[in-house]
DNA sequence: TTATAAAAATGACCGTAGTCAATATTTATT
DNA sequence: AATAAATATTGACTACGGTCATTTTTATAA
């Protein structure tokens, strides 16, 4: 009887993302506030659940548009063909995810995949990650003992695993890329890693 | 002029840490209330914040515990000489980290160690994992070109990415340990996993 | 015994995410 | 234009973690 989504709605929902996206570039997605959300996009609190199931699925989605521009740029000057350039081109990526320990935790959180048809954004990051990851490994200068997909898995572990141990007073950034290189040495050519 | 710590302190501290045991050994991890420990063990809900810094500190000591109580009976019965055997070896426990959405989440917040001397509970028995398995690795029949230690915060990292990768309405837990088996392979005898 | 200072406990209060029954707006039908 | 039904918005309310100025208890010194 009706079409199913108003103008309106859009606009609404569109707005509320805007403004959020002003609110976290200014101050940081941990300091963000629904309440500041709504007064500044002018809607009632009520409106913003109505729009996103709760403040960490409009975080999910802002964090993984975030993550997809992070991949487009790696992705970018073509094939990383070994283990330095492969670190080189996660480095913003990494750096970005351990901005802060908040944008981590989110990540954690959103990074386990549900069903394939409702992957949510950060999911699918992960999952487009692996793609591309796995296409460097497939071309590069790598084992070809195992598939590239398991190898690219991996990858994510290391990398998820350096981050982790990166929230620590002692280690600092450039001691987190270290890290995760000398696990990808140690991962993806076993033979050299002596 | 006063001994630091009264007798009183020490035991409301218990009193708090039993009380919150029960509640979680009644209704699981994530749906312990502050409310209800403090109303049960007959305190202040401020007194609660006089013993533990917040909830999740409360949280990580029960958790630290009961991973304990794991890795001793992982170690019990020996070194795991293969990967089989550290796989199975594993089981108990990252079934127990993946009971409940909320506990792995808990885990791995604080699984990123702190300086040295201010480990948390949980933290000290990811230490503790690393010194197993690397105990494990440097006996058993494993690659010998990485240090033992690298490998096993390898196998840390293969175990948190297949614990993340389960909590996937398709996953089940027997998928889990199949993947992580898989990692296992690959990562602990590159020259076998072709 | 009393005075006193440190330690412990209290509970009213706050911040913030999230709910829901009531109301308002939009669009299709006649 | 009036009616009806689906869609969207509202804001008072709840849940719950966490704070802090005040009060109570405890142990020591005079």
């Amino acid at each position: 009887m009706l079409k199913q989504t108003q103008k309106r709605s859009i606009e609404t929902r569109a707005k509320l993302l805007r403004v959020a996206t002003e609110a976290i570039a200014a101050n940081g997605h941990g300091a963000l506030r629904v309440e500041e959300v709504v007064k500044n996009a002018g809607v009632a609190k009520g409106t913003f659940f109505a729009h996103f199931k709760d403040k960490d699925a409009l975080m999910e989605l802002i964090i993984g548009a975030q993550i997809d521009e992070y991949l487009d740029a790696a992705e970018e000057p073509g094939r990383a063909k070994n283990v330095d350039e492969l670190v080189s081109r996660m480095r913003p990526l990494m750096d970005f995810m351990t901005r802060e320990r908040y944008i981590f935790d989110v990540i954690v959180r959103h990074s386990g995949a549900a069903v394939k048809e409702e992957l949510g954004p950060i999911a699918q990051t992960f999952e487009r990650t692996i793609e591309i990851v796995a296409g460097w490994i497939a071309a590069g200068d790598f084992r070809k003992d195992v598939s590239e997909v398991l190898l690219a898995e991996g990858v994510q572990a290391f990398a998820i695993q350096a981050m982790a141990l990166h929230f620590c007073a002692i280690n600092n950034q450039e001691e987190m890329h270290l890290r995760f290189k000398s696990y990808l040495d140690a991962w993806l050519n076993p033979a050299l890693a002596s």
